[in-house]
DNA sequence: AGTGATAATTAGAATTATTCTAAATGATGA
DNA sequence: TCATCATTTAGAATAATTCTAATTATCACT
């Protein structure tokens, strides 16, 4: 046979190849266990959780694929305080909700027009590439993130 | 005597006062470092600033005074991605912006209502304590921190 | 002024998250 | 198949911060 069947390059895949990247398996789980449960994991809870797939992984390429994925625009990192960093798969513009007691992190959408609103406060002579909104707080136990909508 | 004429105790004194807590000559050249030059310093640029006023300082003591001075009041910590932890006295709302290429942060005055404004998106359920804005970016030289107000 | 109780400071060890290093493995294309 | 480059890996190294236990300072009372 001339060629069996390609398979059709899904998002990741081709994110990566536009950064001159390549699909790996362990790219692959990684990225689908933050797709699989959005509570912001930090990189030792996504090695825990990848580890049921893919035992042999190790820890630096758990911190390595993130920082690519990070790198692709396939997820953010987000930090609080000096927390580890967590990371989010949430692509639309959005901010967070740190509950103090909880310690959860909850994403909320942003209407359209808002981060645009945030930057016109800046003085001329300053160019922002991005914009980050943080609240802190408590949030009723019915805000607990269920089925996170992306996409 | 009975009193040796009181010194009016000081802004510093009466919030830590306040809390419960005393005022301290490392706790005083440490706040009045942070005054003097507000350029969002670490734990470790404060404590070579003011080991030219007391040299037997220690980073612990450093690191104690900046956190009391945070749960008074009377310093803001600031954080920017998992880089080490800066502080700001400036006590108005404002923002930060982050200037990447040559990594020095400014403050942003808010508008009064800026802050409401942006706690308006939240949806019910959630109560915010604070609310953290930050840009990150290009600022031009022109905006280079000159002597920065407060009071 | 002396004394006990509490607060603050200190040096150095410990911790935590992350990055680095150098070697091994894997994929790609001539 | 071979050479090349990308990726993964284990473990060492790093950086910022916190912790621990001991010392020093201050306060309230007498």
């Amino acid at each position: 046979m001339t060629r069996p069947s390609v398979t059709t390059p899904d998002a990741l895949a081709q994110r990566l190849a536009h950064s001159g990247l390549r699909s790996t398996p362990q790219r692959e789980v990684i990225y689908d266990v933050l797709l699989k449960k959005r509570d912001h994991p930090t990189a030792d809870e996504v090695y825990a959780r990848v580890r049921s797939d893919m035992p042999s992984i190790s820890l630096a390429t758990v911190y390595n694929c993130l920082e690519t994925l990070v790198q692709c625009d396939l997820v953010r990192a987000v930090n609080f305080e000096r927390g580890p960093t967590r990371y989010c798969p949430n692509l639309r513009p959005h901010a967070h909700f740190h509950d103090e007691q909880s310690g959860s992190t909850h994403d909320i959408d942003l209407p359209p027009d808002l981060l645009e609103k945030v930057s016109a406060v800046l003085p001329p002579g300053y160019d922002a590439k991005s914009v980050e909104i943080t609240f802190r707080g408590k949030a009723l136990p019915s805000t607990e993130p269920k089925a996170a909508a992306n996409k």
